[in-house]
RNA sequence: AGGCCCGUAGCUCAGCUGGUUAGAGCGCUACGUUGACAUCGUAGAGGUCAGCGGUUCGAGUCCGCUCGGGCCUACCA
């Protein structure tokens, strides 16, 4: 796809009206592969950053969603790279087992084969050669954002080295009893026919129904009533319950039920579960069919009957009119049988939370079997602990009691899952059954003293590993200089629905193993949404696929529109209109690049400049430049990415090019001459390109490249380039005081006219005064300009003649003597208007500043710019009255 | 049931520790095209900051309640 890229010079300002993203982009990272800018040398005297890339499906593709994560992520590694940190942005996938095997399962079904069918080995072969297709799509896809990955670096969490990291991770565990094997009730699901985590269950609103079932009480004529949405289980019933202190069942207590239709003995047994108000407040007891029923098993030893099977389907236990039988089916049997005998009391709706495979969407079965459980009780505490003692930051930080809550409810973590996709368990098992965990076959057999063994044929929870990623990825559980060097690292960025599955289990696991935290700072960003708000899917066919807006826009806008649109604590509405109103920005930098280089002759990027000598717009731009600049770094060190942008767009689009662009045009032209304006021109846009390298990293470099001296900055890429920072010698109030002054007169000189309805062509002459000396002197020195920019014949500095239409704005009288023009009804009417609200808020100033509690409480600095406020209101009402008066 | 977030211009959202006249983008209106850019320029219309109460000299911002929307956790059979 990629013809080889020469290096050829790119200057002369030879360049299109529009500019064309694709001409350019995926040239330059193919270029800054080959110059290998964005790998890292370890060690180094740099300061270390680094960022983990959350690990897509190593078989799948990047939604909106990795776009906007991965835009922050390379933002901030460009950012610190030019900071010059030894940034690493270590890229990888994951195996994602259950959802990746599930693809496979899928696609051979189209061949009619099933894994099963296969074996595992052949399985497996299948399932890497899914894996060696698709894998290239990542990096193509991070390629085409440009991402600035250090791909050698690149891992895989079934490469060698993180499952040997897991399998140490696992050993160790165990061999601190912190990993179990045992029988519980576990989610299982059985389409995917593997137990799934407490996670990956989700709890849907189901409009169901309560069946009121009778059962007779052992001899006597009593019938109680129990209810249940669930008749199929009362096949594995072993018990009724009810709560020890219920009066009304005291008779029962000792005694003991009789199942209906199976007639097998229930005792009753006495436990605080039952909640006495619900129903009859009596309970049916199935220890092996439901997650209550379990712990009230164990409380009171009873046994229990596997009525279900991991198919789904009824079992031989549940008797000859059910077993094999599945189990929405069973259900539908057993209430008619009930009804038939009478057993039946009633059935009534009922709207309650059931629990759903995540993946596949059935109703999850609850089902006793045996896996293995990870204890995180020790591990939740120390991660609840980083947060509150600041060790790790979650931003936003609203997150912290979900974070909290979740980690103080904690319970075992099944990690055990039946598939053939994924790291498998260490665990061998000799001829008698017993288990031998260790990190190989070789020391398994050497603590069995035989090998007779056969491995655990389960595999991981596929979050297991990525537990690890943070440090694994850099070589644990070896001592590394990579890991030595980058670890803690930096910051996390995903978001938040992967909280808990990924983000808290890697906190949980990195101060385990490491004793440190896995990274000083989460930020978690929002979900991406369609522009109405919605969740994107693929059934409501509301998704924008990142290549799709890469390919309408330009990599650029995506990341810029993306970045800025990531506020704390909010899902992101994405619509085409933004991204095309940032391609419009970058169109925007284009062009004003195009402009500055068609017009500098032979003036050359400095990489300093001092102010003195220069006339006062040069000076207001660089103070400006200065001050946004200064702004940048504290904004990226908050992660406020949205501000800094915004930053950015509008000192670029409204200080640059709306007017100090417009201002350098008399003094190029050779109109009104000023000294050293193409330096000026050329100095601000090299840093504004730097300033905007992070967000928008080809377009900068693709017009970077093209400033004469920039290689005095960096001689080969703006990757490299130093951020650039405030400079205090640029910055100066006055200047800006001034420049200020003289922008509002101009605004205010052309709104007049559109006010009067005069055309744009019409004579027009102009009387400046301003109050302070300093203004009128640079409004006076800047004359020229304000002609050009305001289109008046002529300025006069001094006091308003009589009979021009006057108003103040910063602190100059602004009036305009229009010949012989009329007022027109229209524009008396807005002036009445403004006058109107005007002497509501000079009334409002006064008496506020007449309130003797302001004047004490207030800080002098808030009373002082209201009383300058208020004089400045008061002298525009006279300007505004004479002139709306001499009509 | 508990927790969290949100309600600001027609739309989507900023608004930091309370302090002048509440901002942006898009959209809308009028005008503008002999050269940086029509992916543009100039000017403008548009908001009782969901509601009520409180704290304060001062509240979009802090506190309480109400209404409306969203999300997450939870074993009510």
């Amino acid at each position: 796809m990629s013809e080889p890229s020469t290096i050829e010079t790119i200057s002369g300002a030879e360049m299109d009206k529009r500019f064309d993203p694709q001409s350019y982009e995926q040239k330059w990272q193919r270029r800054w592969a080959e110059m290998d800018v964005f790998r890292v040398e370890v060690p180094s005297d740099k300061p270390p950053f680094c960022i983990m890339i959350p690990p897509p499906n190593v078989t799948g593709k990047l939604h909106v969603g990795h776009a906007l994560q991965s835009a922050i992520q390379d933002l901030l590694t460009r950012w610190r790279r030019m900071q010059g940190y030894n940034a690493l942005w270590l890229p990888g996938t994951d195996h994602a087992g259950i959802a990746t095997q599930l693809m496979v399962e899928r696609h051979l079904a189209t061949e009619g084969v099933r894994r099963q069918d296969l074996g595992r080995e052949k399985f497996l072969e299948r399932m890497w050669q899914w894996k060696a297709q698709y894998h290239g799509n990542i990096r193509r896809q991070l390629d085409l954002l440009g991402a600035s990955c250090d791909w050698s670096r690149e891992r895989f969490t079934l490469d060698e080295g993180l499952s040997r990291a897991v399998r140490e991770a696992f050993v160790r565990l165990y061999r601190e009893g912190l990993i179990t094997r045992g029988e519980y009730m576990v989610n299982w699901s059985p389409a995917l026919g593997t137990a799934v985590s407490d996670l990956e269950v989700e709890s849907r609103q189901v409009q169901g129904k309560l069946y009121h079932v009778a059962y007779p009480v052992e001899g006597s004529d009593e019938r109680i009533v129990v209810a249940t949405t669930r008749p199929e289980t009362m096949l594995g019933d072993t018990a009724v319950a009810l709560h020890p202190d219920d009066e009304r069942y005291r008779h029962l207590q000792g005694r003991a039920a009789i199942l209906p239709i199976v007639g097998r003995r229930l005792p009753f047994v006495a436990d605080p579960m039952v909640d006495i108000e619900f129903g009859s407040g009596l309970v049916k007891i199935t220890p092996f069919h439901d997650p209550n029923d379990f712990e009230v098993g164990r409380r009171h030893d009873l046994p229990g009957i596997r009525v279900i099977g991991r198919d789904g389907r009824m079992t031989g236990e549940a008797g000859p009119g059910f077993a094999g039988l599945d189990r929405f089916e069973a259900r539908a049997r057993m209430v008619e049988l009930l009804r038939d005998q009478g057993y039946l009391v009633k059935i009534e709706d009922h709207v309650h939370n059931v629990g759903h495979s995540q993946r596949s969407g059935e109703p999850i079965e609850p089902l006793v079997s045996t896996q293995w459980f990870c204890d995180v009780s020790g591990m939740a505490r120390q991660a609840l602990e980083v947060v509150q003692d600041g060790r790790m930051k979650l931003l936003p930080e609203s997150w912290n009691k979900t974070w909290e809550h979740w980690l103080t409810n904690i319970k075992p973590w099944c990690i055990s899952r039946q598939l053939w996709w994924g790291h498998q368990i260490p665990a061998w098992y000799d001829e008698q059954g017993r288990a031998f965990v260790a990190h190989s076959f070789e020391e398994a057999a050497v603590q069995a003293g035989t090998d007779r063994l056969i491995q655990d044929p389960d595999v991981l929870d596929t979050w297991f590993s990525s537990a690890l990623w943070p440090f694994s990825t850099l070589g644990w559980p070896d001592d590394t200089p990579d890991l030595r060097t980058f670890y803690p690292t930096s910051v996390l960025v995903t978001a938040y629905d992967i909280l808990f599955f990924w983000v808290a289990r890697m906190v949980m696991s990195g101060l385990h193993f490491t004793g440190d935290v896995p990274f000083h700072t989460v930020h978690l960003t929002g979900l991406v949404r369609d522009a109405e708000g919605v969740k994107m899917s693929k059934t409501k066919g509301n998704v924008l696929d990142p290549e799709d807006l890469i390919a309408d826009y330009g990599a650029d806008a995506l990341r810029f529109t993306l970045a800025s649109l990531d506020s704390p604590g909010r899902d992101i509405p994405l619509n085409r209109d933004q991204i095309a109103g940032y391609r419009a920005f970058g169109n925007k930098i284009w062009n004003a690049t195009r402009f500055v280089l068609s017009r500098v002759g032979d003036a050359r990027v400095q990489p300093s400049i001092d102010p003195a000598g220069l006339a006062a717009p040069e000076r207001w731009i660089l103070s400006r430049l200065s001050r946004v600049a200064g702004e940048i770094d504290p904004r990226l060190e908050e992660l406020r990415f949205d501000e800094a942008c915004n930053r950015l767009y509008h000192f670029f689009w409204g200080d640059f090019c709306d007017w100090y662009i417009e201002l350098t045009k008399p003094a190029l032209s050779g109109e009104a001459p000023r000294p050293r304006v193409g330096e000026v021109l050329l100095t601000v846009l090299d840093r504004s390109l730097r300033l905007l390298h992070p967000m928008m990293p080809f377009l900068t470099e693709e017009l970077w490249q093209r400033l004469p001296g920039h290689e005095a900055i960096h001689p080969e890429t703006i990757c490299l380039a130093p951020y650039p920072k405030g400079e205090p010698a640029w910055e100066s109030d006055e200047v800006e005081t001034g420049m200020d002054a003289l922008i509002q007169v101009v605004t205010r000189v052309r709104a007049l006219r559109a006010e009067m309805g005069l055309p744009p062509k019409a004579k027009l002459d102009l009387h400046l005064a301003a109050q302070d000396e300093r203004v009128g002197r640079l409004l006076a020195e800047q004359e020229p300009l304000v002609r050009f920019l305001t289109r008046v014949e002529s300025i006069a500095m001094g006091p308003a003649p009589e009979g021009a239409r006057r108003d103040l704005v910063a602190g100059v009288e602004v009036a305009a003597v229009v010949g012989q023009q009329e007022m027109g009804e229209e524009e008396r009417r807005r002036l009445l208007k403004e006058l109107e609200k005007l002497e509501t808020e000079i009334a409002r100033s006064e008496e506020r500043l007449s309130n003797e509690q302001f004047l004490s409480k207030a800080p002098a600095q808030v009373v002082e710019t209201g009383r300058a406020r208020l004089a400045e209101m008061k002298e525009r009402r006279e300007s505004l009255r004479s002139s709306v008066g001499q009509t």
